[in-house]
DNA sequence: TTTTGAGTTGTTCGA
DNA sequence: GTCGAACAACTCAAA
């Protein structure tokens, strides 16, 4: 029987512009693309309609459409990963395993499992960066150590993008890092054969949300004017195309070219984006600990009530609770919005920072662990590159520097200016004044 | 090794 | 209303 290799998609339900699926396509054997749905990460999910799950379920149905108009099949599994990997290697002769990075503690110690099997049969696993523009060995200090200030990694990112390592020619947006992988002109070596079924979500013992996904297309004017919109939540200023990062139905490299031309405040962003995945990669406590460890001695309040009322957006600051009522009703929050919700939640309220991250990574369609993790150590001053830890949002001074007009405001509370709205449950200036009392009390801990 | 300049997105106060 | 300085002190990166 002929051999074929596997194609294993997770982070990139995507045909085009796709490193691993081009180098599987290169290889010696037809290509039989795989999706596992993992049960690992499925049943640990709260709620049976998660939008998530339905999001990667309409991308992988288009996939296997997509792939059957051409005559091919795609194979989607329901299951933990390494048993689903025992049955495939019984059912087909496997030559080969091709698969893109994924940098998550999860991922990497999965990843391992399979890679072991696989050898222990040997079958050879290939692995490529895919999700990022630059992996965390790329953007080193001189020392040879990974960067914890994003600036200086930002200026060495942008000299490495432009230094062209096959020609001269220094244009960013022409980079050889940004070239795509035309895979199309491979697609005569996808594995020919009938198509196989999806499971539905029901049968994985999820239900549909009703929720609406943003688009993969972003206009061009939107970007150009990114630096200028992309505070004001009012606006529809920012892409959107978070989600479509997360599980690559879009491809970073593209996108970057994109920004490179036409906007570079949106090129910084694809840069945080790659930062954070660096930080994660590196140092992958920052999951569940603070980057800064004596950001851990913070004694925080922790109280039930309160962060029920900041999840449910009736914390009596209106852009606190704009934006947790837009969180709750459509998966999206503005990042301005995502910046001054968590200094509220940490700060204000001196709720753990874990708590509020927890809360985005249900609710976000967009939730990513590294930019997530990365955004709520930010907020909380524990993370690399920390602000100043006196510097506490003003919730009323952002509103009115980013929805003057209180068009965000009225669009997501009805009820703003009459009796029903809530009196806030903490006053400012001494909620502030609370706030560095209890970071100073910590951080002067460690110096004795 | 030492030194120097800098650090995403802020707020408050007083002139 | 606008502007600059203070907020505290530390750590990082690079010369």
């Amino acid at each position: 029987m002929e051999k074929i290799s596997v194609f294993w998609h997770r982070r990139d339900l995507r045909l085009h512009d796709n490193a691993g699926l081009y180098h599987a396509l290169r290889g010696p054997y037809p290509v039989l693309p795989l999706f596992i749905f993992d049960t690992h990460i499925l049943d640990k999910l709260e709620d049976k309609a998660d939008a998530r799950v339905e999001f990667i379920h309409d991308h992988v149905s288009v996939l296997a459409r997509e792939l059957a108009s051409m005559g091919s099949t795609m194979l989607v599994a329901h299951g933990k990963p390494e048993e689903v990997w025992v049955r495939l290697l019984q059912q087909y002769p496997i030559g080969a395993v091709y698969t893109n990075h994924d940098y998550e503690p999860y991922a990497h110690e999965r990843d391992e499992k399979v890679k072991r099997l696989l050898a222990s049969q040997g079958i050879p696993f290939y692995t490529y960066k895919d999700h990022v523009i630059f992996e965390r060995q790329e953007i080193v200090k001189d020392d040879g150590k990974p960067y914890t200030v994003f600036t200086p990694y930002s200026r060495k990112w942008r000299a490495l993008l432009a230094s062209r390592p096959d020609s001269a020619v220094s244009d960013p947006a022409a980079s050889f890092y940004l070239k795509s992988y035309p895979t199309e002109r491979y697609f005569s070596r996808l594995w020919r054969a009938a198509p196989l079924p999806v499971p539905s979500l029901e049968a994985m013992g999820f239900i549909r949300t009703g929720v609406s996904f943003p688009p993969m297309q972003v206009t061009q004017g939107l970007i150009r004017q990114y630096d200028k919109t992309r505070n004001f939540p009012a606006v529809n200023g920012t892409s959107r195309l978070g989600v479509h990062f997360r599980f690559g139905t879009i491809s970073v490299r593209e996108k970057a070219r994109h920004a490179a031309k036409l906007n570079d405040t949106y090129l910084n962003e694809l840069i945080w984006r790659d930062f954070y995945a660096m930080i994660l990669a590196n140092f992958p406590h920052v999951a569940t600990q603070a980057f800064k460890p004596e950001y851990d001695l913070i004694e925080w309040r922790n109280d039930e009530r309160e962060f029920q009322l900041w999840c449910e957006g009736r914390t009596g600051y209106p852009l606190v609770d704009a934006g947790m009522r837009e969180l709750a009703a459509t998966g999206y929050m503005h990042n301005r919005v995502r910046m001054v919700t968590a200094s509220f939640l940490t700060k204000h309220l001196l709720i753990d920072w874990r708590w509020g991250e927890a809360w985005f990574a249900r609710k976000l369609l967009d939730f990513d662990l590294a930019s997530n993790s990365g955004g709520w150590q930010w907020a909380a001053g524990s993370g690399t590159d920390a602000a100043p830890y006196f510097r506490v949002f003003n919730p009323l001074a952002q509103q009115e520097k980013f929805d003057p007009d209180l068009a965000y405001i009225r669009r997501w509370i009805p009820e703003y200016g009459t009796a029903a709205y809530p009196k806030p449950i903490v006053e400012h200036k001494w909620a502030r004044e609370r706030c560095l009392e209890a970071y100073r009390r910590a951080l002067q801990q460690v110096k004795k």
